[in-house]
DNA sequence: TTATTAGTGGGAAAATATACCCACATATAT
DNA sequence: ATATATGTGGGTATATTTTCCCACTAATAA
């Protein structure tokens, strides 16, 4: 059974195309957050796949990127278990 | 200033977006509420733009619907207020 | 040493989603 | 009329995010 594991993947994973996108533009999570409306220390934790953010702290998060927000989805991502 | 509106016409539009993937798969509310931990009454409120869901959520949606998370995203959307 | 920048994480009040149930209107069919 | 299915929306307690500030460490530079 995979309990809350999925949901914590989930997140782990998107914390790191997050991080991702960021340092391909060479942006500090501080710069970043001047962009956003997202305090610079929140946003790593959501880098850190700690948190469960909502649709509008993703379209923040899009926007202070300059991005469309599927890109902040768009990484690989089984849905169920498997092998 | 396009002060909240971008927030309310994201959600809007994510909302169009599900009931498109949803009705495409011949699913109704209540249906597709047995697929996902998310009420069928809740599903309603999503499609209608009301609801600023989590990440969670938008992985439950997408498991219930079969598809990968970003799909529910995959819509036009323009970042800055523009003509 | 001193200053600056970066990443990390704790904490707390306020705002909000979640999870759940219920009731109602409509449509279709028996 | 009765039963079934669909969409809609109200309401509530609980759980959680959001928002914000602060402090610490490490690295770099003057």
């Amino acid at each position: 059974m995979s309990n809350g594991t999925d949901k914590n993947s989930f997140k782990i994973l998107f914390g790191k195309n997050l991080k991702r996108i960021r340092e391909s533009k060479n942006l500090s999570f501080r710069q970043l957050a001047t962009r956003c409306n997202i305090d610079y220390s929140d946003i790593s934790k959501i880098e850190k796949g700690k948190r469960n953010i909502q649709l509008s702290s993703l379209l923040e998060l899009s926007k202070g990127l300059g991005i469309h927000p599927k890109e902040l989805l768009d990484f690989d991502f089984e849905l169920d278990e498997k092998g």
